[in-house]
DNA sequence: CATGAGAAG
DNA sequence: CTTCTCATG
């Protein structure tokens, strides 16, 4: 079973530049898709939904903002949206978070705020890094599988971030956030590429669009797979896709592969 | 002597698309810009001001919003901005008219308010065709040559417009906004163009984004180049170039010369 | 249907 | 530097 957890930047102008190849070719089981900025009645004419998948739609209230989509070839149900949060916003207003159970696996989508723009998102983010380690624990801790897939705009280790020296003071890369990471970490959440690919520079999953970031490699790991123990045991193997996918999106696509049973 | 019209439609986009050729193959002593949605210190640094010109901005108040800029190989000096009225905003903060004076010639550079999006604004037009016609009565009576050019916004005749019946309604060829333009001529403004090519269907110096109107020529013509008498008799000849600026702006640019003595 | 701003990333 | 919306034409 593949599962590939993907922030667009934008489904719509992801679709002009040849996504469906890049989903034809990935030939995966799910797709999790991050930043989709659009409803379902904004796609062109010219787009279709991928041919044997069921997809279920989690915009923002805000148009053009956020907002999640998850795809499947395996038959899925919804479970939640949004996390329990002390913030008043356990509707998801932002389009963040959208559970799913395929079989006996549960697929959390998740595209985690950034905090770059002013000090009132940075604050927003960290409370929603502490109201969602708390909700996660009934996945990690769950007997049957659960990954936790998407966008966590966090680069956890030195490893998983180019400049490392430079972004001390850059949201995405703050001590506090790389702490809270360690504390998923603690939990039972895994990392499976890093677990697989061992304590090495990179990869990375997203790149600015200043100078020649991505040509140069000089990147961030901010999109992951984090699988409890329950699905960590038919984990294969897992990558992030440079090639194919490179002019879609800021972003690159992470895949994983799992045995079946 | 040659004199250029041009609703440029966003001077950044223009240059984009090739405004600097165009302005090199014209080769004209004077060109009145409209529309040109730019500060000055806005402009890329890939561009620089055309050679051999002196050049006069004035923009609108509101960012990417209409203002006029005139470019002049004659000295000229700045006569005035605005036109005197009665809506309580002489100091023209739309970037609506700019007066420079080269030798003896006046040129009037004007981008008539567009009256098509609420009839608030349908008000304001027909408000400012009344002051402008008293206002411009000065130029229009002197001994002096003096042009009127620009971005009229309204199609004087049937012939000034390629659907007429459909258009009746329609902001920028309704019943007032025709008569108006016959006081235009009745109180001495010559239409250069049509009295050089006569009373024939077109041509068309703007045409809808819509559809495929360009193309097959369902324009308006609402970019004039209107002389006083005494700038008449120097005419010689006048044209609106569809080839060359054909993707550079939805107007095409209106071109007149006059003879030197 | 296109321009440009502006919010957001 | 790019996405998308929105106002304006």
């Amino acid at each position: 079973m593949r599962v590939v957890t993907w922030n667009l930047n934008g489904i719509r102008a992801a679709h002009r530049k040849g996504l469906d190849d890049f989903i034809e070719k990935i030939d995966a089981d799910i797709m999790l898709f991050q930043e989709v900025r659009a409803l379902p009645e904004q796609m062109p004419k010219d787009w279709s939904e991928p041919e044997g998948y069921e997809l279920i739609w989690h915009p923002a209230d805000k148009k053009g903002y956020s907002g999640v989509m998850s795809c499947s070839r395996i038959e899925m149900d919804e479970i939640e949206r949004g996390i329990d949060t002390n913030l008043d916003d356990s509707r998801d207003p932002e389009g963040r978070v959208l559970v799913t159970k395929h079989g006996n696996l549960s697929c959390i989508n998740m595209y985690l705020p950034n905090g770059s723009s002013r000090q009132e998102r940075q604050d927003y983010k960290d409370q929603w890094l502490e109201d969602m380690l708390d909700w996660s624990r009934k996945f990690v801790e769950s007997k049957e599988p659960a990954l936790l897939c998407g966008d966590l705009n966090i680069a956890h280790t030195e490893n998983d971030i180019w400049n490392p020296k430079g972004n001390k003071r850059t949201s995405g890369f703050l001590d506090n956030e790389r702490q809270w990471f360690d504390r998923l970490i603690d939990i039972g959440w895994e990392d499976l590429l890093r677990n697989h690919l061992g304590p090495i520079k990179g990869p990375y999953s997203w790149w600015s669009n200043r100078g020649r970031a991505r040509e140069l490699d000089r990147g961030w790991r901010i999109d992951y797979i984090l699988a409890n123990p329950a699905a960590s045991e038919t984990f294969i193997s897992a990558e992030i896709i440079r090639e194919g996918g490179l002019t879609v999106s800021d972003h690159a696509p992470v895949v994983a592969d799992f045995a079946d049973e």
